[in-house]
RNA sequence: GGGCCUGUAGCUCAGUUGGUUAGAGCAUGCGCUUGAUAAGCGCAGGGUCACUGGUUCAAGUCCAGUCAGGCCCA
């Protein structure tokens, strides 16, 4: 009878962590690399998750793909090692932080007071992340991940960024921002609140240029805006009208057309006609009050709810015109100053630029007004260029500190030029940065699944130049200076001693240290330029933080460099959702790609994206009323289900569409695990007796249903190393999952009970069986044990000699075993010819003639091969059948009969259940068959 | 609004270059077993392959459009 220790529930909740504790004082991590030391490298480089909040159960999924490449590539005989990352800086923490400062009554910290808070801020949820994250079962070096905060980090990430100065990838520029008059200062989005605000709407006449009497009418609420004039937009998809109405022609979108007749007071108008977009695209205006013209260009933003389909485009005073601005080549023209004065700039020629009287007049607004507003407002009504002017309330951004209404202006930037040209010593001609990017997109990087080639690329050629710098505290200082006339110094040696110095000292330094001083270390060598004033303050882009980890984490760490790799070495794989095309797979490319000259990654693998029962995505305002009763974290699920049920549940989806997580998809996985557990119990309950070393049967002894069974398992290792080969995770969950319902479940472990309750402990048939069942619960266990991480492990400590300590040191080759062309021929009819009896056994069941196959003597009538088949194998079959009696007569009917047992004055044996026409005929045991004594007689004197 | 992607039974997935009544496992229902028992076995029901139109002798499979959903832009 089986017996096991392996207990049938699994209590996954309750025990894991108890495992967690035991791989911990192992080292599970460390003894794996140890046994891998030599062995080909797979490196799967992470992606840093941000340092806040709790493990969202997308991020959970995330974690536990990379698992499954590094488990299964561990398990095929890889070293595979995993280094975690975390993502450190950034606003969300220190906009947090600040509010934290702020509710505090700290409203004059300084940058090192946030910082000092940011980073302890940023290590709280490193600690709890770590813990939700190794709760999973994920294993990598937790005890020292990489940190993009860390000292040595940031030295390494201005050491790529020293090399991107030294090849002419960066540039000073201009980039609209949110600006803070009284403060003279730029804001983040999270200093930015919104109010109620009063604002003055304007209609405006733009003169054709040729076309006398002839406008495009503007629609704006921020009049001060239009000494910035420099081009207008329309939408390319709304249809235009020229109309005649008062005063003169003016051109309208369609959908806008009786609005704005309306607002102006048209009396009537007429159409005189409809103006195709390739039109528009032709038409040149003129400045209502500055001399100079300007173009139409198409875009995308222009709505067609308010206003006149015209938008007045300032490229230095909004984001939708600075990139319109961008991409038609216009200057980022800002004629206003640090103090939110008009003001004229170099970018135009002073008499293009706006009269005398606008220059000096302040844009700060009180009670609603602004010099500024009203003298533009003046001018236009004087050159007859104001069709109408109506208050319009709204919803407009307010600093948060001195509550005025802030405005948009375009501030110095750092940049990284996209069409700067790229070094390449062999090119026959010069390309820019940007081609040799799409190059490396489509030569060099092999893209999981192959549409994400598409997806980067297009992102890649569409994407303006980056905007690099933040006029933020918590990141990595730009190590940028200026002279006396303002200019910035910015250079690599320099760069590169300020990188020094951050490694010695930690960041801080940079804020922390007068100009003079730092200027004294980081001043390169020989330096003939004008001497450094003013350090700058701005930090770098957070996708520059992590955009570096190829070079300060690939390159770096010891256990990611190969012996005998190159100076520079790509990862093998990087692996996130698929929203980083444009995120973290673009800034390593780009950065990787102009700092080392080549891509940071051989393979990018991308999944899709978590959505709900109802295939929507997780949003918090679906949570409670009527959508998800808890929040989507990984620990919400793991607490409920185990870790091994989540993960099983993560191989299971397709993970290149969206990701279904609901309450019922974890529940069917569930039941998954159950097939999956029990199926692993029934075989160790039946290894109880067996010692491999000593019980084995060799392959070619094997009895033949026993060789079936192995033909079958070694098919499904193949396929399974396939999957897993293509990462096709859920391939693996479905073969396994079918092969223990089907083949193993329904067929092999049924048909195979007799042999095993019956034959004598030591008879050849019973071995024969129990080595099949070692070799495939040893195997089936190493199969599982990428997506059951707890239960293989489980598992493999009940498997009598183990090969290893842990399934997880182990290595898996799938097995080699062909049976011959004959065999497999054999078996096929065989199995036919009980699909065709088990029906009718069916039948007799349903009519209550007998319960239990074993209830039934069989009759078939059968000619030809069919008989010659079922007499030769006459034994086999009655084993696949699970019959009492099998009889096979010759005939052409082909008539199959079912009798029951009792039927014929057949007996049951007590011991294996099986009817004969005679029991107990040996006196030493009554009540038992032929077959059944034999076994027990040589149990009683062993041999 | 644009780019990329997805839509096959209640659930998760297969469906090769278009070719017989569209498959599997799970779940459900009914029955059996009670020596894998908070298990196991069998049988059955369940799909106008999102929708519409087209190409073709033939379309889940090719083309166009519509709808729904996702990611990224705007």
């Amino acid at each position: 009878m089986p017996r096991t220790g392996f207990p049938m529930q699994a209590n996954l909740v309750q025990r894991e962590p108890e495992r967690l504790a035991r791989w911990e004082s192992q080292g599970i991590y460390a003894r794996i690399q140890e046994a891998r030391a030599g062995a080909e490298p797979f490196v799967l480089h992470d992606g840093p998750p941000f340092a806040n909040g709790d493990v969202h159960v997308g991020t959970a999924l995330n974690k536990i793909l990379k698992d499954l490449v590094v488990k299964s590539k561990t398990l095929r005989g890889f070293q595979a090692p995993y280094i975690p990352g975390w993502d450190c800086h950034g606003l969300p923490i220190e906009s947090k932080v600040t509010q934290e400062l702020r509710a505090a009554g700290r409203t004059d910290a300084d940058a090192a007071t946030i910082r000092t808070a940011c980073e302890a801020y940023a290590r709280k949820y490193i600690d709890l992340q770590r813990g939700q994250f190794k709760r999973l079962g994920v294993f990598g070096d937790w005890e020292n991940p990489y940190l993009t905060l860390d000292r040595a980090y940031e030295a390494d990430e201005l050491r790529l960024f020293a090399d991107l100065v030294e090849r002419g990838f960066v540039y000073r520029g201009k980039k609209p921002v949110y600006w803070s008059i009284p403060f003279k200062t730029a804001l983040a989005e999270a200093e930015v609140e919104y109010a109620d605000h009063i604002s003055q709407s304007i209609f405006v006449k733009f003169r054709l240029k040729g076309e006398p009497n002839t406008f495009i009418l503007i629609w704006t609420t921020t009049p001060w805006t239009l000494p910035a004039n420099l081009a207008v937009a329309f939408n390319p998809s709304f249809h235009y009208s020229l109309v005649m109405a008062e005063g003169g022609a003016y051109l309208v979108a369609n959908p806008l057309l009786s609005a704005v007749a309306q607002k102006l007071n048209w009396e009537s108008y007429q159409i005189v006609r409809t103006v195709q977009a390739e039109e528009l695209a032709q038409l040149e205006y003129e400045h209502p009050f500055c001399a100079r013209t300007g173009k139409l260009h198409p875009a995308g933003f222009v709505t067609s709810d308010t206003g006149s389909g015209f938008v007045h485009i300032a490229p230095g005073h909004g984001m939708d015109d600075y990139q319109l601005g961008l991409k038609v080549g216009l200057p980022i023209y800002c004629p206003v100053d640090d103090d939110g004065r008009l003001a004229l700039t170099s970018d135009l020629p002073r008499e293009q630029q706006m009269p005398d009287s606008l220059v000096g007049l302040s844009t700060l607004e009180k009670n609603n007004r602004s010099e500024a507003n009203e003298a533009v407002l003046a001018l236009l009504t004087e050159k007859q260029a104001l069709a109408h002017r109506e208050n319009y309330p709204h919803s407009y951004p307010h600093c948060w500190r001195s509550k005025t209404a802030i405005i948009f202006r375009a501030t110095d930037q750092w940049f990284i030029g996209m069409t700067r040209p790229f070094p390449k010593p062999d090119a026959a001609e010069e390309v820019t940065f940007r081609q040799e990017a799409v190059r490396t997109i489509l030569d060099d990087v092999k893209w999981i699944p192959d549409w994400g080639q598409n997806r980067i690329k297009s992102a890649v050629e569409s994407r303006p130049d980056w905007c690099i710098s933040r006029q933020r505290s918590w990141g990595v200082p730009i190590p940028a200076f200026y002279d006396a006339a303002g200019e910035p110094i910015l250079n690599a040696e320099s760069v590169r001693k300020a990188a020094d110095l951050i490694e010695k000292e930690g960041s801080n330094v940079w804020f922390a240290t007068p100009v003079e001083a730092l200027w004294a270390h980081c001043r390169p060598t020989g330096w003939t330029g004008p001497e450094a004033v003013r350090k700058g303050l701005d930090t770098l882009d957070v996708w520059i933080d992590s955009g570096s980890s190829s070079r300060a984490v690939v390159q770096r760490r010891p256990e990611l460099t190969p012996a005998g790799s190159p100076e520079f070495h790509p990862a093998d794989m990087y692996l996130e959702g698929s929203d980083q095309h444009r995120g973290w797979f673009q800034s390593s490319l780009l950065l990787s790609l102009a700092g080392n000259g080549a891509a940071p990654f051989k393979s990018v693998l991308t999944h899709g994206f978590m959505v709900d029962e109802d295939r929507e995505k997780i949003s918090k305002s679906k949570q409670g009323a009527g959508g998800y009763q808890k929040p989507q974290t990984a620990d919400r699920y793991v607490k409920e289900f185990g870790a091994d049920v989540v993960r099983l549940w993560v191989a299971s989806q397709d993970y290149r569409n969206d990701i279904v997580v609901s309450e019922e998809r974890l529940k069917k996985v569930g039941e998954t695990y159950r097939l999956l557990r029990n199926t692993l119990r029934y075989q160790l309950s039946n290894l109880y007796d067996f010692d491999p070393a000593k019980d084995a049967v060799p392959e070619e002894k094997l009895t033949p249903l026993d060789r079936w069974i192995l033909a079958e398992f070694a098919q499904l290792e193949r396929e399974v190393a396939a999957a897993y080969e293509n990462y096709e995770f859920h391939a693996v969950y479905q073969k396994v999952s079918q092969f223990a319902a089907v083949q193993l479940s329904a067929m092999f472990h049924d048909i195979v009970k007799d042999r095993l309750y019956t034959d004598a402990i030591n008879s050849p048939r019973r071995r024969s069986t129990q080595t099949v069942l070692h070799r495939m619960v040893v195997r089936f266990c190493q199969m599982l044990s990428p997506m059951l991480a707890f239960t293989a492990e489980e598992t493999w400590e009940f498997i009598p000699g183990a090969p290893t300590a842990s399934v997880h040191l182990s290595t898996w080759h799938p097995t080699n075993f062909a049976p011959t062309a004959a065999e497999t021929e054999l078996w096929r009819a065989l199995f036919e010819l009980r699909t065709q009896v088990l029906p009718e056994l069916e039948k007799a069941r349903q009519a209550k003639r007998i319960g239990k196959a074993l209830d039934a003597v069989v009759r078939l009538e059968l000619s030809g091969a069919p008989r010659a088949l079922a007499e030769t194998h006459r034994a086999v079959l009655q084993e696949l059948l699970n019959v009492s009696g099998l009889e096979v007569s010759d005939g052409t009917t082909r008539a199959i009969q079912i009798q029951p047992a009792s039927e014929l004055g057949w007996q049951k044996c007590e011991r294996c259940w099986h009817w004969e026409p005679q029991i107990g005929v040996d006196p030493a045991y009554p009540g038992i068959c032929a077959r059944c004594a034999d076994a027990l007689r040589s149990m009683a004197s062993p041999a």
